[in-house]
RNA sequence: GCCGGCGUGGCGGAACUGGCAGACGCGCAGGACUUAAAAUCCUGUGGUGGCAACAUCGUACCGGUUCGAUUCCGGUCGCCGGCACCA
């Protein structure tokens, strides 16, 4: 009897093994391929089963990759940065610096479980300052371009979180990080001026090899939207408010006009009798919190007294104030069409304002609207001269039609907006900026760059808009890099976002004190081939990551302006009833004790195992079980079979391409749930063959090869016993030969009326005469009635319909 | 409300361009080995009827196209995700 399989000793082995001689080095000669994870923030929980699997899925694709004889860049890192450190510190009265290095110490532990092909050379950390040198360097190289910019406006506040946050960091009127309802506060900002990249952005999808999914979330958080920005005339002044519309073809049908209660000219229109009730509205709406704005489905509103003048038709149009109305979209104000809006409608409803409609429905203008009509499909009415035409082409046609006439102008308008850059705490980048009383706003000089985040005593956010480091007088007191003359720092710092919109970049030249990273390295390393990681970065991750490149690009420093060609999102692993793994509900599962009972090779496995890798799973531990006696049985397979010499027949000819193939055919449509019971269903096989006589050394060498990415001990293991000396990653990938996986004879349905009433064996290459007559032959006396049609499909089916 | 995705045994899930539904695994049942248990191995395992061969129903529900539908089309219900006054 072949000694028995012992997880604890192959991977023990083989691990000090690839230490000592790693499998993956860059000969100069190979080509590249770039696989990444979406690098972890060390948090103090350590690792549950939920993060492995991703890691799993990347490691099996390198390891392929690999095999596929790629030099293959898998690097691992730490985004390291963040509220949770800074908040664990608060709670603990640990520096966060310090608790983060022990979390990254302990998580890297437990990564190391994993077996990945990481590359620990190329480690990043976005704390290291020689990192965040880099980060700062993105930031002062923006500022230089005019694209980071200071401004002072209403943001989204997180009172809990005591900083501001981007758009992207606020999911349903709530704090993306810890659920409380956000608010609006007035702050002096840093802001990116991502929006200008917006079409470009939107534009370069379709380059991309990503989940449509993603794709869709981006294009819409983007938001194109096409129309005109129409100027009213205010009856009585000089001044004209200009409205943004997607829907110029109903002009004629606007009958009231609304602003935000933000709009710079919404006080000034209130008239003696109007302006109680106007700044009352105004104060209001300020007081209220976008989660608010949001739930509040009632309209409210206040007219101002004063009226527009439609420019087209002369009418006058009541000017309103409506906090449904975004100040930061548009122009703040609207013309409203209450005949084809459904939200003009209900204003129009509650206010009794009037409603024309301008578009025939279905050729006839209705009676009593009780809806309002938003198609933009009919004939137009009520409009002037533009009555009669088809308001779909009006649609399009009118923004030039308005242009021309000097009434406005055609627009296009994003749902993006820049990108609020500043956090009012301690625990990320200094922003590189020295105010100066003279010089304004000037960048830290390149050559003094990291700017240090100074140690503290106290990191508590002071909640009052300014970072704790406001407290540090002789930090921030310091002297103008342009005139000399005393000046103070910036206080805020940047959001944690910053450090992982281009650490995918650093890795591949992760230790370079001149450059972000060369140019040299870039041109060969870069970009990204393959990315994975889950799907809550889409609208944020992915998009300022893609942002960053275009505009590294944009300044030479890239040749490439998309980081990541393709993107895979992996599904997450749930505790039972798909409830989502976390402490505080007890259900995590920790990685550590699986490994250690099963080994790594087997967790690795049923990772995959558990189900479709795009999908969240419902984590099963017996089903690990199922996994391991499909590795046991395995190694028995190879260890019975290694020394018989059993000839190569023609069956396991069939059995080994047909493996080889249904393997490779599943790994590259990522159907990795599939490989692992393909795996097992073969080896039932080969077991059943290997019974009655044996298997020969070929078939078990394929087997072992594709197994490799993703059993990659087991496999080293049993390859070196099979007699090999080198490692089974550096032997290529099978190949297989369509035409020894064929049958002679097949096996086919034969179907009567449609319903599989039999089986026959037929050769496969037999006329239509002869299978029918076989398939009649099986269905016998069944057939009752006449035979009104034959069908056979080689290799599918046949079907007899008689009546 | 709008836009996506999904709905298959007791459970996780298979089924490539329409062609034997339920691969593979878990669980369960029976058997072998064992003094016994664990481990391992073998057999069975969608429902209903039948001792049985077999018959019949069956991929959320209703209908359509087709020789044939889990797959395509129309509608209904349910679940999940994204967006949510963006004019």
């Amino acid at each position: 009897m072949a000694t028995s399989y012992n997880h604890r000793a192959i991977e023990q082995k083989w691990r000090e093994n690839w230490a000592k001689n790693p499998i993956n080095v860059n000969d100069g000669k190979k080509e590249k391929y770039y696989c990444l994870d979406m690098f972890p923030y060390p948090s103090g929980n350590g690792l549950h089963v939920g993060h492995w699997r991703g890691y799993v899925i990347s490691d099996v694709w390198s390891r392929y990759k690999l095999m596929q004889d790629y030099y293959v860049i898998h690097p691992m890192g730490w985004d390291a940065f963040g509220l949770p450190a800074e908040n664990y510190a608060i709670k603990m009265g640990i520096h966060p610096a310090k608790s983060t290095a022990d979390n990254v110490a302990k998580i890297k532990e437990q990564i190391q479980e994993i077996s990945a092909i990481y590359d620990w050379d190329m480690e990043v950390n976005t704390t290291d300052p020689a990192f965040y040198k880099w980060t700062q360097w993105i930031f002062v190289k923006m500022f230089q371009h005019g694209l980071a910019y200071e401004k002072e406006m209403p943001i989204n506040w997180c009172p809990s979180c005591k900083t501001g946050l981007a758009n992207e960091e606020v999911v349903n009127g709530k704090c993306e990080r810890c659920g409380a309802d956000v608010t609006k506060k007035n702050l002096k900002q840093w802001m990116l001026k991502i929006t200008a990249y917006a079409e470009r952005l939107l534009a370069d999808l379709d380059k991309l090899d990503w989940p449509e999914k993603v794709k869709k979330m981006q294009t819409d958080w983007i938001g194109k939207s096409h129309g005109a920005e129409v100027d009213f005339a205010i009856e009585g002044r000089n001044e004209r408010i200009t409205v943004y519309t997607t829907r110029p073809d109903t002009l004629y049908g606007a009958t009231f006009m609304v602003l935000a209660p933000e709009h710079s000219l919404a006080q000034g229109l209130a008239t003696d009798e109007t302006r109680a009730a106007v700044e009352d509205y105004i104060y209001k709406a300020s007081l209220k919190s976008s989660v608010d704005r949001l739930q509040d489905k009632e309209k409210t509103g206040v007219f101002t007294g004063s009226y527009a003048i439609n420019p087209l038709n002369g009418a006058k149009v009541p000017i309103w104030l409506s906090d449904y109305v975004l100040a930061d979209y548009g122009t703040g104000a609207i013309m409203c069409v209450p005949a084809h809006d459904d939200r003009d409608f209900e204003f129009a409803r509650k206010f009794d304002l009037p409603i024309i409609q301008v578009i025939a429905k279905d050729g006839k203008e209705i009676e009593h609207m009780t809806e309002a009509y938003t198609d933009a499909s009919g004939t137009m009415i009520n409009s002037g001269d533009w009555n009669g035409m088809e308001s779909a082409e009006l649609k399009e046609k009118a923004p030039e039609i308005i242009e021309k006439r000097g009434l406005g102008k055609k627009t296009t308008n994003y749902k993006l907006r820049d990108w609020v850059f500043s956090r009012q705490r301690y625990w990320g980048e200094p922003i590189p900026i020295v105010h100066c009383q003279d010089c304004g706003a000037v960048p830290v000089p390149e050559e003094e760059l990291p700017l240090l985040l100074p140690d503290v005593e106290s990191y508590q956010p002071t909640g009052t808009g300014e970072s704790p480091l406001a407290d540090i007088a002789d930090w921030v007191n310091t002297v103008c890099p342009k005139c000399g003359k005393p000046a103070k720092r910036e206080t805020n710092t940047m959001p944690q976002w910053a450090g992982s919109s281009w650490y995918f970049l650093r890795y591949v030249d992760s230790k370079n004190d001149k450059e972000l990273v060369s140019r040299q390295k870039a041109d060969q390393f870069l970009p990204v081939d393959m990315y994975i990681g889950g799907v809550e970065h889409a609208v944020l991750h992915l998009l300022y990551s893609r942002f960053y490149t275009k505009f590294l690009h944009d300044i030479g420093a890239l040749d490439f302006d998309e980081p990541f060609i393709k993107l895979f999102n992996q599904g997450m692993i749930t505790g039972k009833n798909g409830i989502k793994m976390s402490k505080s509900k007890g259900n995590v599962v920790s990685p550590d004790d699986l490994v250690r009972d099963y080994g790594c090779d087997s967790l690795r496995l049923y990772e995959l195992f558990v189900g479709p890798p795009e999908l969240d799973s419902e984590w099963d531990d017996r089903g690990i079980d199922g996994v391991y006696r499909f590795i046991t049985r395995f190694w028995n397979l190879v260890m019975d079979n290694k020394d018989k010499n059993a000839e190569e027949t023609k069956e396991l000819i069939k059995v080994r391409n047909r493996l080889v193939h249904d393997i490779t055919f599943r790994l590259e449509g990522f159907s990795l749930n599939t490989v692992i019971s393909g795996f097992m269903e073969y080896n039932n096989k080969l077991l059943e063959l290997s019974r009655n006589g044996g298997v020969d050394k070929k078939t078990l060498e394929a087997f072992i090869q594709l197994l490799a990415p993703f059993a990659p001990h087991i496999s080293e293991e049993l390859w070196q016993q099979l007699g090999h000396e080198t490692s089974v990653f550096h032997c290529g990938w099978p190949t297989f030969d369509k035409k020894a996986m064929e049958d002679d004879a097949v096996e086919l349905a034969v179907q009567l009326n449609g319903k599989t009433k039999a089986t026959v064996t037929l050769s496969k290459d037999c006329t239509k005469e002869e299978a029918v007559a076989q398939g009649k032959a099986a269905l016998g006396d069944k057939i009752t009635g006449n035979v009104i049609r034959e069908i056979y499909v080689p290799g599918r089916i046949i079907n007899i319909v008689a009546k």
